[in-house]
DNA sequence: ATCCCGTTCCGTACGATGTACCGTACACAG
DNA sequence: CTGTGTACGGTACATCGTACGGAACGGGAT
């Protein structure tokens, strides 16, 4: 899968499904909701690339072909992944905006719990965001997400383009931690393991004064937080000076 | 292929495919080179998805297995084909150090150039970059910038910090260009006639007044960009908002 | 000239995958 | 009790990456 995307075909399908209350079992009580909390659960244990139809129906105990009486294909079946792992985000719509402080922490609140989210489901992250599904619980994020920077001094188009610049940084920063955890996993070796082992053969084939500032800086980013880039660290300070850049904006009217 | 990345297993070989000269042809003439071009020509033409052995090796009039005796497997290849394409990326190390106007012009330089990367070569983007593949060219690129960051108050892991910072933002803003392309290529439909099409049943379905601040934003940022999303006024709006608030660092001291 | 051996090429085959197609068997309405 | 719509799922197909092992060649040693 991957790069897939061909938004199934007819959008109205799509939303019917996704908006669907989904209880209607058969005779064997196979449900739309079972089926997309088992592949949930395959993806979580064992990543996306494990998730194949076949796998689901063997967990449920049903044919394969049976999920196709309930969802349309697997690309359907991934919309709707996405939108029930958003469900499990926030309590209620008002959690961000009923963070204390200002929109600030809000924004930092917001920020930590979708990298939260992709620590829990990564397979998220590998799941190309075509024109975002829109379901009922990602239109309950949206809105919730968006309280806090209401009455800052935004206008509506930069309330949406705030957000979205934060989720952006948030969700390349998780890609970033989720492919070195990935890594580590199917190599075995820690990051500093596997810097260690390739050093040698690297050295030898690579003049580092042809990269004078590449070389000292990536030295020092590598000794800082063991390992060539520390994603936790990464995701904080690009927030911070996001946050700067949006509060600079706000003080300059 | 998608989330996959095994990383191949011996790191030393990964870095001797890298770095070596691939100028030894077999008695049909196949090279590492030719190999690597072929596919990054059916990637960008036809996606990756449409990027398979069977048919590099049928555009190079060769069989399909002999492609193994040049590339250990298809994740290598996809190593040689991203560090081939930054190849394409800076005419010189010194291009964006070199850029009139100071760090900020320098640095919205390096963001429009790996912004049209990704629009050349979109798949890029879901080729998963777990641990960067450390190749001559994504050494250079990283070096080149890097240099811009020198000398204008940082620190080494400041300067590693920043640069990190906005290329994920390009990148992640580039996902979200690419995925609109994809539907609209793959619908046939442009943004605008897909939400046309599936407004009817999502307010059918939708409660409004379930999503006040949502619906107001959101109908808000759809006009300015026809279209839910505007790619190209995200990448701007993001960067200005990045680099105010690394100014505000640089000037905190 | 002959042999030998290393390398390159590639045909075949295997185990995956998503899903089209179509028969079967059940649950429920009449 | 019977008729019919729906849920179920077995089989089959195209596609993928690539393991395996044989064929074909080029060049060095005899």
């Amino acid at each position: 899968m991957d790069g897939k995307r061909s938004s199934g075909g007819d959008p109205a399908r799509s939303v019917a499904l996704l908006w669907g209350s989904h209880t209607k079992a058969g005779r064997s009580g196979l449900t739309v909701r079972a089926i997309v909390e088992t592949a949930i659960g395959i993806a979580d244990a064992e990543g996306l690339d494990a998730l194949s139809m076949r796998r689901v129906a063997e967990r449920l105990g049903v044919g394969t072909m049976s999920l196709y009486t309930h969802v349309p294909g697997k690309i359907e079946l991934t919309d709707l992944m996405i939108d029930t792992a958003y469900g499990q985000l926030y309590d209620d719509v008002d959690a961000p905006s009923s963070q204390p402080g200002g929109w600030r922490e809000a924004m930092e609140f917001v920020a930590a719990r979708n990298w939260d989210l992709y620590l829990r489901h990564p397979w998220m992250l590998q799941i190309v965001t075509a024109r975002p599904v829109v379901g009922p619980n990602a239109s309950l994020k949206y809105e919730a997400e968006l309280r806090p920077l209401e009455g800052i001094g935004l206008s509506d188009i930069e309330m949406d383009s705030v957000l979205t610049l934060i989720l952006t940084h948030v969700e390349g920063t998780a890609r970033i931690r989720a492919s070195l955890d990935q890594v580590q996993q199917s190599t075995g070796m820690s990051e500093t393991e596997w810097w260690l082992v390739s050093a040698p053969a690297l050295e030898k084939v690579m003049d580092a004064s042809r990269f004078p500032v590449a070389s000292r800086v990536g030295q020092a980013a590598g000794q800082a937080h063991n390992g060539a880039t520390d994603p936790a660290h990464a995701l904080d300070f690009g927030l911070a000076r996001i946050l700067d850049g949006v509060a600079a904006l706000i003080a300059g009217r």
